[in-house]
DNA sequence: ATCGTATAGCTAAACGTTACGACAGAGGGT
DNA sequence: ACCCTCTGTCGTAACGTTTAGCTATACGAT
């Protein structure tokens, strides 16, 4: 591989030169820029980043650590993530805690060693918060979930909002008796949306029924289960409120089994939409987050603390949901 | 951030006595050994990985290039090489190319600047062999699709076999006229599939008729389009056969254009599976790729390359497809 | 002519590691 | 008592850049 002393070299000029001839440093007569361009060419030259970050002190690498790439929300937070920082010349390592908890720590610590510029932190678990902090050296944001005790930039959907649109538009179609498949109570998410679910419910002068809420992980099967003993409830509830897009999967499973119709028998209202609903039966009313937003927020207040444009104290922002109307929501059926 | 020499100075030793016991490349006598770890211990030192890489001359560091990253194949792929590799002690650096052909030289190139010590590429395009392989200078994988005149180890679906798996679970439920939603021309892997639905309708003695194939780009729209052309020939087919996951969303839509029952009117097989396939109405018949394996595959040769284990003239792996029997198939309708 | 000043380009010292060779001391064989 | 070998530790060069500071040249003002 040729270094730039190589360029140097064939261009018979100073390797200072050369440097300044790339990274536009100096003034470099035209002369010279020509030769040193020419060299760089005939040798396929291009700079050891490795070098120049133990040089410059700095990477232009930035860590990316979401909880399950395997989740669309994640997949298009990555993609705009990755396509945001790339145009500002930064490149992104990717790591996936899985939704494992400690996974969070190790690989904070890994980027922290490969001499990250920044990190956007989707953390896995909400807790630790001083154990991040003490870690993370860099600049950090927060994306899609807070921790508690940690002060960092944090971009999120407006939780208690979203479940509000849904909420709102059930009550708006008829229902009174609306269940809530909630996520994890861990999850300061999770326990937002169930919030903006009672605020919503209260603000209608409708009961808050405990019965009607259960908590479970963001997993397809616990969701399923968590939907079948809500549906024994008695009265059982005419519409469901579902906090997250793969606990959907199982309460529509869940609805299969007791061979219930979706609208017809039961309204389904969740959050977090992903491509090819619309292939799905019921095509699913959901709320939408503006994950396309977050996500270049995200990068942006990042990007901002690392080229140290921002200092400001770390703020949260909120993005607004949108509600897509599909055929899972409908009236509560006549007795 | 603590370097070495602040803990050679706090342990009373020289840097070279801090390397060694880092590394367990020379003998340390225990006594300076925890002393070292104390140290470490109190400054919380991790090693420069950037200065570590300069010197040793190699990174860890493993690029990752995928065609599109929201299409789930991908993100499969993304998420167990990913895992491989990390508990092999490397790190990923991800890019997508979103499809555009020129990426592929253009990550190529970072990738190489960023002095990674391989890469895995899922090309999004078949050409460029000659200008990949020539600033390919580190170990290369192919994955998914090769690159002709490009010499790389290869692992990918057996697509002839896949076809052949669909097509005759289609003919074997009694189909005759069976149609195909073929990929864009250009892309080996789409040829290799149609060569395989031709195969087996001859191994099964049916005609060829070059009418019931249409091409178009791995899009939902245009998969619409192609699909509504098919069923316009005449006599139309009564079975169709589908090349990609994302085609297959845009063939279900021509037949509900169409008001179409699926399997009653006509049956679908399409290659990839995907997540939440079971949400789907009608369930579709699939053929799966064994992802898990491609990927596992794909990160190991990859491994023995970079660490010098392997060192064998570059080979393809066929990985076998499996039928995932739904409801989109069935027998032909009476007429 | 002389001097001062601006400036293009160069030399060399970092950046934080690793690893090669040197070195000092211990121990054993003669 | 001497030498040789072995071994644990150390000094330091090198990895490929960037950049601070220096040198030499040119040119304008006196």
């Amino acid at each position: 591989m040729a270094t730039i002393k190589d360029v140097a070299r064939l261009a018979g000029v100073s390797t200072a030169t050369v440097s300044a001839t790339i990274n536009n440093t100096a003034y470099v007569s035209p002369e010279l820029r020509s030769r040193v361009e020419r060299a760089i060419d005939t040798l396929n030259y291009a700079p050891d980043r490795i070098a120049r970050s133990l040089k410059r002190g700095r990477t232009n690498l930035i860590g990316l650590i979401v909880a399950d790439i395997t989740n669309p929300f994640f997949t298009a937070l990555v993609q705009t993530v990755e396509r945001r920082l790339e145009s500002a010349g930064y490149t992104v390592l990717l790591t996936d805690t899985d939704q494992h908890p400690e996974r969070d720590l190790l690989y904070l610590e890994l980027m922290k060693a490969h001499r990250v510029d920044g990190v956007i932190l989707a953390p896995s678990v909400s807790t630790q918060g001083a154990e991040i902090a003490r870690r993370a050296t860099m600049p950090l944001v927060l994306v899609d979930r807070p921790v508690p005790g940690l002060e960092a930039d944090f971009v999120t959907l407006d939780n208690p909002m979203a479940a509000g649109l849904a909420v709102g538009a059930i009550i708006e179609a008829g229902h009174r008796r609306i269940g809530a498949i909630a996520g994890p109570r861990a999850l300061i998410n999770a326990e937002a949306r169930i919030e903006g679910y009672r605020a919503c419910l209260s603000e209608a002068g409708l009961p808050i029924d405990p019965a009607l809420v259960v908590h479970c992980d963001f997993r397809e099967e616990e969701a399923r289960q968590a939907a079948h003993s809500l549906l024994d409830a008695d009265p059982a509830p005419t519409a469901l409120f579902v906090a997250n897009n793969l606990m959907l999967l199982g309460v529509m499973r869940a609805l299969a089994d007791r061979g219930l119709d979706c609208p017809r028998d039961i309204s389904v209202v969740s959050i977090d939409d992903f491509p090819w609903a619309d292939a799905f039966n019921p095509r699913p009313t959901v709320i939408r987050q503006p994950i396309a937003a977050i996500a270049e927020n995200a990068a942006d207040l990042l990007l901002a603390r690392v080229t140290g444009a921002r200092d400001a104290p770390p703020t949260t922002r909120y993005h607004s949901p949108e509600l897509i109307r599909r055929d899972s929501l409908g009236p509560p059926p006549a007795r």
